[in-house]
This record gives structure tokens, C-alpha cells and sequence, in this order.
DNA sequence: ATCAGATAGTCGGATGTCCTACTATTTTCG
DNA sequence: CGAAAATAGTAGGACATCCGACTATCTGAT
């Protein structure tokens, strides 16, 4: 079974949205169809982006880490701060660099001031990696992301303001 | 380390878009901003979605199996179908139904034609969860999912496109 | 100066997702 | 009719995420 959805024959957010109509849940159910929606899109996008990086032997998490760094001054910062500006638990940070410092494209060095913190350096293997896979993901993905130019912005726009609500920035 | 998001100065995404043009992969720049906040906003809305139902300990995953059996005619259905209409891959049902089970919400019983096949039925008491899980993440979620209206629309609108051109549906 | 409280990281555990087998049936078709 | 191909489920493994707990270190208020 090496699967390959049999594509339905109708949308099945439209679907449940109807029934939450039926089911006298319509003051919930435009906001349903939107959460659900966005649990699938993700779903979709990873799916696309983690097969361009498969080749390169990252998965998207330990991507933008390596990203993270690429595009800091030193290519180096602070587990903490790698956790805050990607959004993500400590403890994510920790298994992402875990596995990239196990890969050595990236390693551990300690805080010159705080002995507490760690500080996470790109390695050089991991700036060509880092390099090597963004070309790859600007090729296969994001020059392209399945949307329409007008469709990426008014996308971006809508949840930029859910993340700015939520807190975010 | 209780986490608590502390609120960064600047969008995170707006800068990595920055950064991204600064590079001279400006016609990938937007397509990165959309999956970027795509990810985010998906990790928003779960961990909304997860604390409403966190009372009636079962998570986004399950109950979305629970409300596909409540909302089918005989409130049950072939384990494979539940992986087609949500879109999730067999294996992850069998791990969903496993958990189900195991807390009395659903039964697997035979299908009466198909040997190979398994039916998963759902249970009163899985039945009485989906409602009130239900009524919980209609008024606590999806009745105001931190968009506007109109957003919300947008939204939908995009992501169904999205889908489609997955091959969804 | 000192001690309580905050902060940085790691560890172990629970969940969810996907993938690659592998078994049991059912279908298809030569 | 009988063998090849397709389909339904499960098992085991790799990853990612979050949470709670615990250690080490830094900060700030008394």
C-alpha cells in the first residue's frame, strides 16, 4: 500500500460544512471550514517542501534552524533565541540541533558570557547545505507555491494578522 | 520553564522575507512568506484547538474521527474511508481508532461483506463526547476563529483552491 | 551580600504523521 | 478456474511537537 489518494469526488471541508449547517451549527461553521482548511493546507505544504529537502537530508524543522544561522551576523545564536524567532518549544529547538550537530552541519559552542546558555554555530558543511537547499526549495516550492501571485498575498496578509492576535509579534 | 512566548519585536516572517529578497531570491520571497505562515498559523490554531478539547481528553486528531462517524448515516464506517475523507494516512487511523477504543468512544467490529476490512463504530458515549466536544469548539473556536468574516472567506477561498490543485478533490 | 525567582538547556514521555513492510482478502482477467 | 494485482489493516520505526520535571546559572530585591 504505498498510497496515492484516490481524490474524492467532492471537497470534504465543503462537506462538513454543510453538515454543520444542517446541524444548526452555522454560526460556526465558516470558521470550521477555515481551521480545518488550514490543518490540511499545512499538511500539503509540508509534504511539498520536506520532498525537495529530502535529497539534502534535512526535514523542515532542522531547516530553518540552519537557515536561522545562515542568515545571522556571526552564523551563530543561542538556542533560546533560535526557540523564540522560529516559534517553538525549547525542547524542539533541542532535538532539531540535536540532530544537525549529529549531522555536523552545525555545533554546539559555549555562551562566552552566560554559562547557562549555549551558543549554536553553522559549520561549513552546513552553510552549503543550508545554501544548496534553499535554491532547491526557491526552485521547487516557494517561486511556486501553488497559488496565484494575488492568492499568496491576501494568504499572507489573513495570517499575519491571526499571528500578530495570537500574540506572535 | 513554564514558556510563554515573549512577544518578539518584529514579524519574524516579514524579516525572513527581508532577508530573502536581500539575497537576491526576491521571486521566491512571497511564496516562502505563504508556507512560512501557513506552518505557523497551523501551530496556532492546533494549540487552540487542543486546549478546548484537552477536558474531554481526546485530541484534534481523534475527535475529527469521532465527528465523521457522528455525522455518517449508520455512525460507522470502514477504517479506510475514514483515511480517505480526512485525508491521513491509514496507518495514522489505526492509530487513532487504537486510542478511541481503548477509551470506549468507538468499537471495531467486522464488516459483514468484506473480511478484509474492519468497521469502526461509534459508541453513546462517543457519541455524547463528539456533541459536547462539539459544542465546546464551536463556541470556544470555530465561532470566532480570530478573523474577520471576511478574512475567514478569504481564507477558505484560497485554501480550497490549494486543495484542489493537490488533488484533493 | 544573600536568597528567592527568573532563565537556559536537557531529559523522558505522550501524541500525531508518514513510510516501509507484511498478512489476509478480494478482484480481475487470461 | 486459478494466478497476478489490488485493497484493507496492522506492526515497527523515524521525526516533530508539546508538556512537566530537574539542574545550573544569573538577577534582582531586601
Amino acid at each position: 500500500m504505498t498510497e496515492s489518494p484516490p481524490r474524492l469526488a467532492a471537497d470534504p471541508i465543503a462537506e462538513a460544512h454543510r453538515q454543520w449547517v444542517e446541524h444548526g451549527w452555522a454560526d460556526a461553521a465558516d470558521g470550521m471550514a477555515a481551521i480545518t482548511s488550514l490543518m490540511r493546507a499545512h499538511q500539503i505544504a509540508l509534504s511539498r517542501v520536506e520532498a525537495v529537502l529530502r535529497p539534502f537530508e534535512v526535514t523542515f524543522a532542522r531547516y530553518e534552524v540552519l537557515m536561522l544561522l545562515f542568515l545571522s551576523r556571526r552564523r551563530s545564536l543561542p538556542m533560546r533565541t533560535i526557540g523564540s524567532r522560529l516559534q517553538v518549544h525549547q525542547t524542539s529547538v533541542t532535538n532539531a540541533v540535536d540532530r544537525l550537530e549529529a549531522a555536523g552541519l552545525v555545533a554546539r559552542t559555549p555562551h562566552p558570557t552566560d554559562r547557562r546558555a549555549t551558543l549554536v554555530e553553522l559549520t561549513p558543511v552546513g552553510a552549503d547545505v543550508a545554501e544548496r537547499a534553499t535554491a532547491a526549495l526557491n526552485a521547487g516550492v516557494f517561486a511556486d507555491p501553488g497559488l496565484s501571485p494575488s492568492s499568496v498575498a491576501s494568504l499572507v496578509a489573513v495570517l499575519r494578522r491571526m499571528r500578530r492576535d495570537a500574540g506572535d509579534f
